[in-house]
DNA sequence: GGCTCATGTGTGAACGTTAACAAACCGGGG
DNA sequence: CCCCGGTTTGTTAACGTTCACACATGAGCC
């Protein structure tokens, strides 16, 4: 492999120059620069990043800390993250966390650090993870997504409560009496938001909140708060369902189906997220859309920003807006 | 930051000693090395990596080139490859490409080769794909996932024809007459295999094969698949389906349903992966499960193998048994 | 013509680690 | 007592970059 000392012979200069030339320097002759470039393109040189991040100290890596990636949400999002990040000449690692506690989080950050990164995203999804990596990031640069408020981190994510206040306004204004919500964990920011956005929105229309039906996000969960809801509405107690992701309203449409309760005539339902499947479940899902892929840049965009501008750069909190699908799971109550 | 000299001036001995407690050196006594291992603890010391890469020219770095990471499938082996990588002291550097072509390909490459990364993993599902990394790779070592037996490569992948047999013949077995299939896309390795083992079972019992439904992996394919299988099912042509994946198998469903076709009563359907939705469909769905976590895990092993053994070994195929999940979308044929 | 100043280029020394070699130490056998 | 081999430790030199500085060169000005 050809160094930059090889380069700088077959272009007659010192190293230096090569060096300059790579780094852009504005002080370089014209023709120089393009006899170094020549010599480049001629050995096929590349410089050695550990050479140069041993230098100048940085590694042009930025660390990611996940939670369970194999869901559609965070998996786009880290999608997002990696095409912002390439884009902008930075190299990502990633760590996917199982589960997440101080410890799992602990040594997810020991992992980041060993390899000195620049900067840190962490898609905290838990009230209890963004604390976590809070308390234990050294001093480099955190971006929070889909955190809270906690502790001065910046915060990039998509306005939970908003999204929740569309659904739930959704289903007041085509007749529904009232509207139940199946919920995500207590401990998930997500979740927390979806849930105060519902209760808002009953709030102002003066409307006792039935019950929270609780759920964990995963279509079995859904599932067992759909035979729940099912009595609920043979007993003509509910006609209309905000459900806190795609995923149990799916299953929640499956029990449903198996009480012979039918959506939308009987039920109105609708979910969070639009995920690919929600346009072909059986009826098509009335959802709430996240655009993850904004999400990702965004992020990048507020953490590289936090690694120029050094640790003075105030926190701030950017929010993205969700959009509102309507499609076939939504309709007037039969009884009107 | 505390560097080696600082933890070495702590134990009152040369750098060189730590760097030896540091790689397990065997000739360390055991007092000096606890005295080492103080020291690093006292001072919080971590050993930089850019300037153990520079010096040793590995840079515990593997990377990995995917495709639509964004798909359940994808993004399960992600999660394998990143949990095996770290459990063997390996980092993880990752391109998420949007479309496959020798350009894209090659621009992945070139991006980890800036990175010098130990090994490549090519998670190649593509015909086109896996030659375009084989043809670029510079003398990395390479593990195709999911790949051909192109260009000896090494390749780790679920075994579909199989997978597609026990499908099929759980169908035959039923009592149907024929299988129609709805195929993913032509260029796609799996779509590839899926539609051999199809075959390969109709061959075997002497059934002529009903002309493939082409589709693309998505819902929306298969839906529209869904109106064409509901006209033959009418028609009595058609009165079960192998759908190449568990996606396409909602859209049908869906499309089914709107045609007033039942399943299994019908038509009966058999899906492929077992994406976490499948059991919460309606009906619940028969699939072919892959175990996405073991291909990271084993194609991981085989690249630490190639590494340590140098060029020299042998290409060899992995192959992860698939598994059949019976569920209640298939049932033996109405009119026996 | 000599001075200043900007521009372009080269020289040497880091950066923090590992590798190669050398030296010191220790116990045992002649 | 001395030498020999193995174990343990230290010294020095890489690795390939960038940074700080010094040195040319040439233009512009008095």
């Amino acid at each position: 492999m050809p160094v930059m000392a090889d380069v700088a012979r077959i272009a007659g200069v010192s190293h230096q120059t090569v060096s300059r030339v790579l780094n852009h320097h504005p002080n370089v002759r014209p023709a120089t620069r393009d006899r170094v470039l020549a010599a480049i393109e001629e050995l096929g040189y590349r410089r050695n990043l550990s050479a140069r991040a041993l230098v100048t100290r940085r590694t042009n890596t930025l660390g990611v800390v996940a939670f369970d990636t194999t869901l559609y949400g965070p998996a786009s999002t880290l999608f997002g993250l990696e095409q912002a990040a390439r884009d902008a000449g930075y190299f990502i690692s990633i760590v996917s966390l199982k589960t997440i506690n101080r410890k799992t989080v602990g040594e997810a950050l020991d992992y980041l650090a060993a390899q000195a990164v620049d900067g840190l995203i962490a898609i905290a999804p838990q009230v209890e993870a963004a604390a976590a990596v809070s308390a234990l990031r050294g001093n480099v640069p955190v971006v929070a997504v889909e955190g809270g408020e906690a502790d001065g981190m910046p915060v990039v994510a998509v306005d939970q409560v908003r999204g929740a206040e569309l659904a739930t306004r959704h289903l007041l204004d085509l007749g529904h009496r009232t509207v139940w919500h199946v919920a995500g964990p207590a401990d998930w920011l997500e979740a927390e938001g979806r849930r105060r956005g519902w209760r808002n929105v009953l709030a102002e229309a003066r409307i006792d909140a039935p019950p929270v039906v609780e759920g964990d996000w995963s279509p079995r969960a859904g599932y067992t708060a759909g035979r729940r809801i099912a009595d609920e509405a043979r007993a003509g107690r509910a006609s209309a369902v905000f459900v806190a992701n795609d995923q149990m309203a799916l299953g929640l449409l499956r029990a449903l189906d198996e009480a012979g309760v039918r959506v939308p005539q009987d039920v109105s339902i609708v979910g969070f997220d639009d995920i690919p499947e929600a346009e072909f479940l059986t009826p098509p899902l009335t959802t709430v859309r996240q655009d993850f892929a904004e999400v990702g840049r965004k992020s990048i965009a507020l953490l590289l920003d936090l690694i120029e501008a050094g640790p003075q750069a105030e926190p701030g909190r950017v929010v993205v807006p969700p959009a509102f699908v309507i499609r076939a799971s939504t309709a007037p109550p039969r009884a009107t």
